[in-house]
DNA sequence: GACTAGGCATGCATTACCTCA
DNA sequence: GGTGAGGTAATGCATGCCTAG
């Protein structure tokens, strides 16, 4: 009965990688597909898995007595599968395929209004949902439910698939997983929503990682350009002294006969005319990658 | 063709419940 | 056993799209 970590449907876009293999920090970028997307998939390609529905029937004495609501939250505990239709009515594609959602999908006002009119299939959802909320027909507590390993990793494998379903498929994958479509309908909103958030947590550890690397490269030009205006403002110490014109040369060293300084000899200039620039004069600051 | 109302699907924020440390 | 935190199913509302009138 207890789910376990790894299903609880936090592997998550990590282990999806369609979902996080590129982080393109395009805000458009969305992991939902649109409407149109969703509905474009046929049935046709959705196989989910055969599962046998349990038929489970329960009748409480007295629906709005105490006993009998702790009467179902027992019974309902007892389950192997509190999720599963207690039912045997048949949730198939057929009973919801004209009005795929009008029952399950929203407890709103105009929908409810809706099922009322559609009739059978509407009758059969109340009927299926009843069960869950017998206990609380009295007040208006919700009981939570837990999906089952089994539930959660046949979501898990659809949602893989695609992150929406259509009418069909979600009645489909509802019908197998003996969960209602509203069900089946919020599990995939909640998992896009997870998978959403996980995508904005990986997106925000990208964009904070940005952040520090623009720090450090802008603290480093902030210390460079410091360099660059105390080398401006105090010329290097050969800068400042007088590079000698002349050779003097040592008596010995002069022809006596000449009196000249050699052919070649010429001026020597120790300093010379232009210290070397760099192209990139940053360059020269950087530390060697 | 433009407008309007209804239906529907979806996203989002929030609540409520459950489990576990 | 009580409690707070975290996970998640469920709810309510807003919005956009589509269709019929």
């Amino acid at each position: 009965m207890l789910v376990g970590k790894e299903d609880l449907g936090l592997g998550l876009s990590l282990g999806y990688p369609q979902y996080h293999h590129s982080l393109h920090l395009n805000p458009k970028t969305s992991l939902i597909p649109s409407p149109a997307d969703s509905s474009s998939s046929t049935p046709s390609a959705f196989t989910p898995f055969q599962i046998s529905m349990p038929n489970h029937v329960f009748s409480p004495s007295d629906p709005n007595s105490e006993s009998s609501r702790a009467e179902t939250r027992s019974f309902l505990r007892g389950l192997i599968d509190v999720n599963s239709l207690p039912c045997s009515v048949d949730c198939g594609e057929d009973a919801g395929a004209s009005s795929p959602n009008s029952a399950v999908s929203s407890a709103s006002g105009k929908r409810n209004e809706r099922e009322v009119i559609n009739g059978d299939e509407i009758d059969i959802e109340r009927v299926c949902s009843r069960v869950v909320s017998d206990e609380e027909d009295g007040d208006a507590s919700r009981k939570k439910l837990r999906l089952s390993k089994d539930q959660s990793a046949i979501l898990e494998e659809s949602f893989k698939e695609h992150s929406t379903l259509n009418p069909k498929q979600k009645m489909a994958l509802a019908n197998q997983l003996g969960l209602r479509p509203r069900q089946v309908e919020v599990w995939f909103q909640n998992r896009r929503a997870r998978t959403k958030l996980k995508q904005n947590e990986v997106e925000c550890e990208f964009l904070k990682r940005c952040c520090e690397n623009l720090t450090e490269e802008n603290r480093r030009l902030q210390k460079e350009v410091q360099e660059l205006r105390a080398l401006k403002l105090s010329p290097p110490l050969y800068m400042q002294m007088t590079p000698p014109t002349t050779l003097t040369m040592c008596p010995s060293c002069v022809d006596p006969k000449s009196h000249q300084l050699p052919q070649n000899s010429v001026p020597i200039n120790p300093w010379p005319l232009a210290v070397p620039v760099p192209h990139a004069p940053f360059d020269a600051f950087r530390p060697p990658s």
